[in-house]
RNA sequence: GCCGGCGUACUCCAAUGGUUAGAGAGAGCCGCUUUAAGAGCGGUCAAGUGCGGGUUCGAGUCCCGCCGCCGGCACCA
């Protein structure tokens, strides 16, 4: 492989044997067409038209590196479907930008000394070349950036309406921390107790943090009324909310007559089986009802649980441990004094961080039990009887037992009656408790958007008064990863006047979750130039919601959830006419490289640029979605795109075939064109791209054997079909074939259902389920006539042999099945 | 452990409950073509659908129970 830039693999050689045509080269004609959509604006999208408008997003990508095989696994087969939707008659908008902000140019900058503003600059000209080199028919006018003032001063502008809102606010919580980024993460950023970036186990630390209030959409949340989204990722949601109810009870403390346990229960039926109290380690009460003699056992037990990860506490396998704190409550329904221990199986971050342990029907609590050898007592029976001696908790329904005045209660019917009765005797009421937390948006790190608020000695925590945003990101920072916020060591930036008192005030030092960068910006594309305003709203109503959403499935809830809170946050500020943000979602599945998901720490990532030089974009594009259903990923195996390129070569060869208009149609030819017109459309509909490429290449092999009128035809809405999936050589057929305009500005071909069916049809005959006669009929034949012209089939009538005949089953057009009696 | 998804030729994948499981592609093999070729054309080999039951006139497809792989959740009271 020498000479210019593009090497093909093996001529590429048109196939007409009697012409010798010029050979397939899309090293030539793609780079053209790029320039030539771009110089003539073919992908600016005009906010009016007579088209009815239509919003499609694919996620924007951090550009961290370059992109990579899993980016155009995300990329072309969005693009092909917005193609696909501009020809089938709508205004498109399919827009792109960059999501700027993100430690991976913080570590770039500690690493190699590279600003992270250049360095993400510098990966962003990369990124737009690539996107240019795949094809994709972007609106470039609308590139929103992140990392940007004129971008970020939103996200501050939004958080200090959300702070008047009470949806942000400041607390003291123990909060995840990651000991390698430095810094604190969102639940959703810790992923089976490993830091979602860098996989280094995390760790509960006490700190004061912004949060916003996503907790009070919870139950919106869980509602996913009149959205097309995949069952998998709604399902996903529901469990990270984890609503379960219930009820919060307390009981009181021995010896402190203001203190009581307040705990959540889904079981209030169990509750005579509270045998013991279980608080987490951080419960604030520990300190004050520990009795002197516990003390040292418990302040030991306590600093252990606080270093240990997230990792190590929240195994299920381990043992369970625990400290009595020697101090008693009372069950005000058993009447009976219980102890009070701590242990680490209980979480200081759900409910209350505290319960009553019902060891008879709680499995956890049963194992505390039996540790500790603490009593036992069975309230809850499936057969109604009392029993001694458990072997295991028993967790299912049943009858109360053992419960004074409830016994003989169905256990249902005690989770009700129970609560109320907390409420009416005023120790409790039904309450329902979320796993969902509130998000942690405080980051110590540099490149982000800055939190606006100042603390003055005077007035507090004051918020930077909108007039004044944005908090711009200094330039000038020392990076060294270490040492907490970098933000904290420029003077230049802590050090201000207070807006209220005009005295000394230090600025907040931390920045945003990047995932508050991302969870709003589809609004700012329709006018990312307005600086007014964070969207453009004459401009972007036109436009919003998202019509249709794709994007990497591991954004399922992370981002997808974030976006669907602001969403619904702007709404109730009066900001946003509409509740959900992308009406219709579609997440292709990984795409992976030896079975482990590409990344560029694995040093497993598959670079698209050589298959490019090789076969070109639309090889690569077609491939890709050749491999297998987008919407599950696949192995990246490259020995397949051979088989594209020879597609793509054979199309080549048909496209530049002679127009022939004498001669009679060919009528299958002419039916394989409306079949594969209807397969195409419908496989577009459900992301199904590698079957309507199958289609494709079937009837490129049928008009390569054809000849006349037919072929012309054919050939034409094969082109047509194409565009959307090789934008580049369906571009450069049409002009030849000497098509007007832009092939992606016509009409996607119509199909007539009546045409594409055959008129002849085979029809099975079957006696007892097994094939004895095939019989051409033409389509359409009625119920009556099929079952006569089977029954009338001598190879039938042998295999009935005279047997009464039970009944016939007729499928129209398909088969006719005569059943005997046996 | 719980919840999803998937399991079909050597490989990637098709198959509204309906013909003898094959649309498409790769690999292999055979032939043709070509000055030659790693190109092109045609052909061919190859699974009875993870396992076991069931429903049905008919099951890869529906139901039940297992097994395996992938993903999510998981000491959440």
């Amino acid at each position: 492989m020498d000479g210019g830039p593009f090497d093909y693999p093996h001529g590429g050689a048109a196939m007409t044997s009697e012409t010798k045509t010029e050979r397939y080269a899309p090293g030539t004609i793609e780079p053209k067409w790029q320039a030539h959509w771009a110089s003539t604006g073919l992908d600016a999208t005009p906010d009016d038209s007579d088209k009815p408008n239509y919003y499609f997003v694919t996620m924007f990508p951090y550009p961290s590196g370059d992109m990579h095989i899993g980016h155009w696994y995300a990329m072309a087969p969005s693009d092909c479907e917005a193609r696909y939707i501009r020809m089938k008659g709508h205004n498109v908008l399919f827009p792109m930008g960059f999501d700027a902000f993100g430690i991976n140019a913080e570590n770039a900058a500690i690493d190699r000394g590279i600003h992270p503003a250049a360095w993400t600059d510098k990966n962003m000209a990369h990124w737009r070349e690539q996107f240019r080199s795949l094809g994709a028919s972007i609106d470039w006018r609308r590139e929103v950036v992140t990392c940007y003032p004129e971008y970020y001063r939103w996200n501050q502008w939004m958080f200090l309406k959300f702070l008047e809102k009470g949806l942000a606010y400041r607390a003291t919580a123990p909060v995840n921390w990651c000991p390698r980024d430095e810094t604190v993460l969102a639940n959703e950023q810790v992923i089976n107790g490993l830091c979602e970036r860098c996989d280094t186990p995390v760790v509960k630390k006490d700190l004061t943090q912004w949060f916003y209030k996503i907790t009070a959409y919870a139950d919106e949340l869980l509602r996913f009324d009149g959205l097309d989204w995949p069952e998998r990722v709604r399902v996903m949601q529901q469990n990270w909310i984890g609503r379960s109810e219930g009820a919060e009870i307390q009981f009181p403390v021995e010896g402190h007559r203001d203190a009581a346990i307040r705990f959540f229960t889904t079981r209030p039926d169990t509750i005579y089986g509270a045998t013991f109290m279980v608080l987490a380690p951080e419960h604030p009460l520990v300190p004050a009802i520990t009795v002197p003699a516990q003390k040292a056992a418990m302040d030991a037990y306590v600093a252990t649980a606080r270093t240990e990860s997230e990792i190590e506490r929240t195994s299920a396998e381990r043992p369970k441990t625990g400290v009595d704190t020697g101090a008693f409550a009372t069950n005000v329904f058993s009447g009976q004094r219980i102890p009070i221990w701590i242990a680490d199986y209980v979480l200081a971050s759900y409910g209350t961080g505290a319960i009553m342990a019902v060891p008879a029907h709680d499995e956890r609590d049963f194992a505390f039990a039996k540790a500790n050898g603490l009593p036992i007592k069975e309230v809850i029976s499936a057969d109604g009887e009392e029993h001694a001696g458990l072997e295991a908790a028993y967790t299912g329904p049943g009858r109360m037992v053992r419960s004074g005045p409830y016994s003989g209660t169905p256990s249902e019917v005690g989770k009700r009656t129970i609560a109320s009765e907390a409420k009416k005797t005023g120790i409790g009421t039904p309450s329902v408790t979320y796993r969902l937390r509130d998000w942690l948006i405080s980051r110590q790190r540099y490149w982000g958007t800055p939190i606006p608020v100042v603390y003055c000695d005077t007035d507090g925590i004051v918020p930077v008064p909108e007039d004044q945003l944005p908090v711009v990101l200094p330039r000038d920072v020392q990076l060294t990863g270490r040492g907490g916020s970098p933000l904290a060591k420029v003077d230049a930036f802590v050090n201000t006047t207070c807006p209220k008192c005009g005295g000394p005030a230090k600025r907040e030092t931390d920045t945003m979750d990047t995932f508050v960068d991302s969870s709003w910006y589809v609004y700012r594309y329709p006018d990312p130039k307005i600086d007014s305003f964070f969207m453009n709203v004459d401009v972007a109503k036109k436009w919003l919601p998202v019509r249709r959403y794709t994007g990497g499935i591991e954004h399922a809830i992370l981002h997808l959830l974030y976006a669907r809170f602001v969403c619904k946050a702007l709404r109730d500020l009066g900001y946003l006419w509409f509740d959900e943000p992308f009406l219709h979602l579609r997440n292709q599945g990984t795409i992976v490289f030896k079975s482990r998901k590409m990344s560029k720490s694995r040093g497993n990532v598959v670079a698209p640029d050589e298959y490019v030089a090789r076969y070109g974009a639309d090889t690569l594009r077609l491939f890709i979605m050749f491999m297998g259903p987008w919407t599950e990923g696949n192995d990246w195996d490259a020995s397949g795109i051979e088989g594209t390129w020879r597609f793509l070569n054979r199309v080549w060869g048909i496209g530049l075939g002679e127009r022939t208009s004498s001669g009679t149609r060919d009528a299958e030819l002419d039916r394989a064109v409306q079949r594969t017109i209807k397969k195409v459309t419908d496989d577009l509909e459900g992301y199904r791209f590698n079957t309507a490429i199958a289609a494709m290449m079937e009837l490129s092999t049928a008009i390569f054997h054809a000849a006349g009128p037919s072929r012309d035809g054919a050939t034409d809405a094969l082109v047509l079909l194409l565009a959307p999936f090789a934008p580049h050589i369906a571009e450069e057929l049409w002009e030849r074939r000497g098509g007007t305009g832009s092939v992606h500005r016509q009409a996607w071909p119509a199909y007539d259902a009546s045409a594409a069916k055959d008129a002849v049809v085979t029809v099975v005959a079957q006696v007892n389920g097994k094939v004895r006669d095939r019989l051409e009929l033409p389509a359409g034949t009625g119920e009556e006539a099929l079952k006569r012209a089977a029954l009338a089939s001598a190879k039938v009538v042998q295999a009935i042999g005279g047997k009464p005949v039970d009944r016939v089953i007729v499928v129209a057009d398909k088969l006719v099945n005569v059943v005997t009696e046996r």
